[in-house]
RNA sequence: GGAGAGGUGGCCGAGUGGUCGAAGGCGCAGCACUGGAAAUGCUGUAUAGGGGCAACUCUAUCGAGGGUUCGAAUCCCUCCCUCUCCGCCA
């Protein structure tokens, strides 16, 4: 969410940044709601005081000898009740424009950093660095939805038949494969001073708030209509929340967590897109970083964070490149983007797996979260990245580790966890 | 799900209608004392929003929301949460 105070003094910068993104739009109204509001705060409570000094008055005459049914009582208990119906009323129009205001403002996006690129569309996202040797296109690859069949690692027909389309049901090494990935994932962060979290993934509409996933984007995610619990999109969402309303001491700083859980999404709008395999799914499994930083750290955290996410990748030999994502394509909540894109041979193609994204202020004002430095408190800054998705990670490493004699090479890292050096072919 | 108890400041804890934003204690910070420290003493120590260059000031907040009243931490209603016991359950 973005600053009242800056809505009310320079609508101007927020149209302009919020520009970058791609959107056109006029803050006169806005800025003339925010305007009002407090006037009538301020109208309201000059009258609260005024009903603070009757009260008061009315006391002291009371505890002075008077009768309380005195004419010169009477006469201050009217106006008191004068005053009390005149305060009903503003408060009530105060009210009103409060949340009229909020919900507005729940619906605009963060702004981009200065140092995000400007650009429209992913198509003028900027390459940063490419690391690993990404092996050729050669005629025998395959595509990993083709080995996982061919080797038995998921059923897709009989996902269906338990659920419906979009989901999968990993078996035998398949499902081994994932579960080793999660605990490597886990364990390689967890040596690197992240916290270990298993949070709740039914979450509440105010967690979901929060993070930026509503109220904007509700159709994206799964409701349990009876509870007010919605099925987590991504730990984003259940970790921001963890802090909700908190004031946390500056010497805490940076708290750094890292949280597995299973993510779902409704994938509205994504009809026919990578319906084979891994790629997207209604239930993935993702090991997400996510960090409650002070403000002048972030920038140096969003660095951090996303090499801790690379660090995945190289471990598991995988080839990948990090782009950022220009203003026109960041996601809703986030100041600045890196993506990182695997290599898949067998499709021949880069494929994001992690968005490590900083997000200033903005889920921090949403959420409640601020800092207490000696005497000053303020909105600390939050950072996500995933690190990385599970399920597309186990495509990249098929696709990566195909043999000529039909086998899955794994990486030496991943040896201990899966407990054999590769995936025989069935 | 049933029965009972309870939710007050960073923490403990007093407070059943009137200068209560809230006694007292602990903790924390500053000052004094000390060679230094402990102990002791004094002072200060919530959050949000509005106004003011500032000193400062106004409003709201005692789980949340509503009500009674000139006036509510205190009385009434609804909800939420925590704890104990019972039931159910992995």
């Amino acid at each position: 969410m973005l600053d009242q105070r800056l809505l009310r003094d320079n609508p101007e910068l927020i149209c302009e940044q919020l520009g970058r993104r791609g959107m056109t739009l006029d803050l006169t109204g806005l800025q003339l709601m925010a305007r009002q509001e407090r006037d009538l705060e301020e109208q309201r409570s000059n009258l609260q005081a005024e009903g603070n000094r009757i009260g008061k008055e009315v006391g002291l005459k009371i505890k002075g000898g008077a009768a309380p049914n005195s004419p010169e009582v009477q006469a201050l208990r009217d106006e008191g009740n004068r005053i009390k119906q005149q305060v009903a009323v503003l408060e009530e129009e105060e009210k009103a424009l409060e949340a009229k205001l909020r919900e507005e403002l729940l619906t605009l996006p963060n702004l981009p950093s200065p140092d995000a690129p400007d650009g429209r569309s992913e198509e003028d996202n900027v390459e940063i660095k490419r690391w690993g040797s990404p092996r050729g296109k050669e005629d025998w690859l395959e595509e990993h939805w083709q080995i996982a069949e061919r080797l038995g690692l998921f059923e897709t027909e009989r996902s269906v038949r338990i659920a419906q389309s979009r989901f999968v049901t990993l078996m035998g090494q398949g499902a081994r494969l994932e579960r080793a990935l999660i605990n490597f994932m886990l364990d390689l962060h967890g040596g690197k001073g992240y916290r270990e979290v298993l949070p709740p993934i039914l979450v509440n509409s105010a967690s979901l708030t929060g993070s930026g996933q509503l109220p904007k984007f509700a159709e994206e995610s799964f409701r349990c209509a009876d509870d007010d619990l919605w099925l987590t999109p991504t730990a984003e969402v259940p970790v921001t929340s963890l802090h909700r309303g908190e004031v946390i001491p500056a010497d805490q700083l940076p708290l750094k967590y890292v949280a597995y859980t299973p993510c779902f999404r409704r994938e509205a709008g994504s009809y026919g897109r990578d319906t084979r395999g891994l790629i997207r799914l209604h239930q993935f499994n993702k090991v997400e970083l996510y960090w409650f930083v002070a403000p002048d750290q972030s920038a140096e955290a969003h660095q951090q964070i996303t090499a801790d996410a690379e660090a995945v990748l190289e471990a598991l030999e995988l080839p990948y490149r990090k782009i950022e994502l220009c203003t026109g394509d960041m996601g809703f909540s986030a100041t600045r983007t890196y993506d990182l894109e695997v290599w898949l041979p067998g499709a021949g193609a880069y494929r994001e797996i992690s968005s490590c994204s900083v997000c200033g202020d903005f889920q921090a004002r949403r959420s409640a979260i601020r800092m207490k430095d000696g005497k000053t408190t303020q909105l600390l800054h939050t950072l996500n990245g995933s690190g990385l998705a599970v399920g597309r990670t186990m495509a990249a490493l098929l696709e990566n580790g195909q043999q000529i004699d039909g086998s899955i090479k794994l990486p030496a890292a991943l040896v201990p966890y899966f407990g054999a050096e590769s995936i025989a072919a069935a």
